[in-house]
DNA sequence: CCGTATCCGCGAGGATACTG
DNA sequence: CAGTATCCTCGCGGATACGG
């Protein structure tokens, strides 16, 4: 409730997350996981709700609904609601959303095609004796 | 777990391309917002941990450290210590790292270059009315 | 200066049930 | 089929203190 008038000192939250040049928001929006794969995924065409979810695959109603809106609240995809029953509901990307389309592709392909080289790193890493004992040398 | 050709139920493995092949986890990793921040960092060559710290802005210590030791793990990055005092630790992209700069540069290029368009976006969606009084005629 | 360990709040995100 | 609301858990991530 509204305590007033009690001298809160306001730790001085001084909007640390904008302190940087890039939009701090908008690439944690891109760089979601989900946004990701969906976004790929509408690269090859509009699609349906459930196909996008069975597409996606271990994607939960609640998460793919909000990806979704994410996307169409920024200019990425549309939806679009066909007043038929059963109710279908088909989402593709706009035009800006093609353009994001180039960069998501180039991660995505680059994941499939390193994930081998980044596996045997970790395995590499794994295997390290846990106890600093080395030293650079100058 | 290596019970091949059992008659395990296995209700069909979603054969769709994103749930098993690609690789969630590394997909989650370079999608970090860290992660794109300080690759990106990196890519102007090696720094010192407390000069990535205060580049990246809004960073703790902790996450900072969770982020490189990350990279370190899968190869992306190579971390320096110099047995000097005070201590001084550096960290630069390794070949494969650089490798990932290239598409993680695009993302960061795109949501500079785009972030004007999506506020935009963002505003008109804002200003929707919310009940969903609109269907497609299809 | 660099890194680790501990505590702890908060919100992401799954499961479920319900509406249109 | 598509979306919402509710509950509840779990671990992300900040704050702090300490070690090398």
């Amino acid at each position: 409730m509204s305590a007033s008038g009690s001298a809160a000192p306001a730790p001085l939250a001084v909007d640390a997350f904008s302190s940087g040049c890039p939009p701090r928001a908008l690439l944690n929006t891109v760089g979601d996981k989900w946004v990701i794969l969906v976004v790929n995924l509408l690269g090859d065409g509009g699609a349906r709700f459930s196909e996008i979810q069975r597409a996606v695959g271990g994607v939960s109603r609640k998460m793919l609904v909000q990806t979704l809106r994410t996307l169409e609240r920024d200019g990425l995809a549309v939806r679009t609601v066909y007043a038929d029953a059963p109710p279908r509901v088909t989402y593709s990307l706009t035009p800006l959303g093609q353009t994001l389309l180039r960069p998501l592709q180039a991660v995505r392909t680059w994941c499939e095609d390193h994930v081998t080289e980044v596996s045997s790193a970790q395995a590499v890493y794994d295997a390290r004796p846990e106890y600093t004992g080395s030293a650079a040398t100058g």
